[in-house]
RNA sequence: GGGCAGGUUGCGGAGCGGCCAAUCGCAACAGACUGUAAAUCUGUCGGACUUAGUCCUUCGAUGGUUCAAAUCCAUCCCUGCCCA
């Protein structure tokens, strides 16, 4: 194992803030004595079955913990989830069935384990425990906090201002996580920085338990692809991991030049002084600010799927956006012969056959703004009819093609 | 349980009997400029009809009044505030 300051440099790339550092320090060290890892904690709460980078924050810092020799415990939410985090919302979260819930976890665990190692990690669902909670459990849990320390709160005080229903289960959400690190005796727990009430109830009910309090590491929130949110699956500006490396490679195109230090920090492992060098070279000139964003998008797809992928990407991506050449890979779609006249069918038509627009009034709109073209012709007004050929290429806007077939 | 204020197209938020598919802002989409960056400018933004027009479905739900309702009435559901 190696030497605390050696860990705790490893460990503080990215982290905003550790609560507190004295106590990982020494948690740390009695850990280099006794020889008993740390145990460090990550909660999820299973709420949508998609995985995305934002997500991969914190376990990617689990992973440097596990390489470290620490014991990482997963808790699957599948009660917290139930209830659904106030932390940072504006609204009352859906309630999730449990079938649903458990559903997810499934996913989140194989998503999961894209990162983490597999065989050295511990995975518990905190149903294990609240499902035995009785009424006078959750009584006694409620009483160790007050209304006036969750209400203090910006986004239960936003709401309350507002006039937005806050339903009382979403205050005994810290109290559950809280009690997750008692139930698994976390040293550490990982989270965003929108967890710290949540982590640090955590700490306090330890305390009353008899157990040390759990130090806790916070981590930035990812910002989403527009460069203003979080990353979250219901904005959709995030990046999955499951995505195909086309998507995950044009998406990283697209974010704003700003977020690329971020970017880089939080989900790469590009040494920080190679990112600083980048960066220097974009302020100074001598780099591209593009050329430095190929590199980030890169290695994000080579992290996911290989490095074979990440240059065909490159290459693909350059070869449509820079030279404006077709895409090697067009989705064919097949119509009916029946559905032309004279070789001709109406190109309003053609669109929505082909599942490029939503409707004939957006499919109209489109060619009138002049963002469809076939075989690389534009095509000028929304009457028009149009000749294709079987194999013709319909393009609308940047990025939607359709080969058309016919049947 | 009582009093008051509300529920409008993704969000915020106008409209309060016909000129309303419904002002405006944000988001989104498309075009121009670019580096699928930012900023900016332009256009679009319920659906169908080959569309200066017509029709259909929308303003919490259901019924009603009217030639005509998002707008008026009744009942119901939901939310906030105040009182108990």
């Amino acid at each position: 194992m190696k030497g605390v300051e050696e860990q705790l440099a490893s460990l503080r790339r990215g982290v905003v803030e550790i609560l507190s550092e004295e106590e990982l320090k020494a948690k740390l060290k009695k850990s280099l004595e006794s020889g008993k890892p740390l145990r460090v904690k990550l909660g999820i709460d299973p709420t949508s079955p998609d995985v995305h980078l934002g997500f991969t924050v914190p376990l990617r810092k689990l992973k440097v913990f596990q390489e470290l020799g620490h014991q990482v415990v997963i808790i699957i939410g599948n009660y917290t989830g139930m209830v659904g985090d106030p932390s940072g919302k504006n609204s009352t979260r859906p309630q999730l069935s449990e079938e649903t819930v458990m559903a997810n976890a499934k996913y989140y665990k194989e998503q999961i384990f894209k990162i983490l190692d597999e065989k050295k990690t511990e995975v518990v669902y905190n149903g294990d425990w609240f499902s035995k909670f009785s009424f006078n459990d959750v009584i006694s849990l409620a009483s160790k906090i007050t209304v006036a320390s969750l209400l203090e709160h910006d986004y239960f005080q936003n709401r309350y201002k507002n006039g937005i229903p806050i339903s009382l289960h979403e205050f005994i959400y810290p109290l559950m996580q809280g009690w997750d690190s008692v139930e698994v005796k976390a040293d550490i727990e990982m989270g965003g920085t929108d967890q710290r009430f949540n982590i640090i109830v955590g700490r306090a009910l330890q305390k009353e338990n008899g157990q040390e309090a759990q130090v806790a590491l916070f981590m930035p929130i990812l910002a989403g692809l527009d460069g203003k949110a979080k990353m979250s699956k219901s904005l959709g500006n995030y990046i999955g991991i499951s995505e195909t490396s086309k998507d995950m490679f044009g998406k990283a195109m697209s974010i704003p030049d700003v977020l690329m230090e971020s970017y880089f920090e939080l989900l790469t492992e590009i040494p920080l002084e190679e990112i600083a060098r980048l960066k220097k070279g974009i302020v100074d000139g001598s780099l591209h600010p593009r050329a430095v964003k190929v590199t980030l998008a890169k290695e994000l797809v080579k992290m996911y799927h290989g490095a074979e992928a990440a240059e065909k990407e490159a290459l693909e991506f350059d070869r449509v956006f820079s030279d404006k050449q077709l895409p090697s890979d067009i989705p064919e779609v097949c119509i009916s012969k029946e559905e032309l006249s004279e070789g001709k069918i109406w190109i309003v038509k053609l669109i929505t056959l082909a599942g490029l627009a939503s409707g004939r009034n957006e499919a109209g709109r489109l060619v009138d703004q002049g963002a469809v073209s076939l075989d690389e012709i534009k095509v000028d007004s929304s009457k028009d009819a149009v000749l294709v050929k079987d194999g013709s290429i319909l393009k609308v806007g940047k990025r939607k093609f359709a080969k058309i077939k016919f049947k």
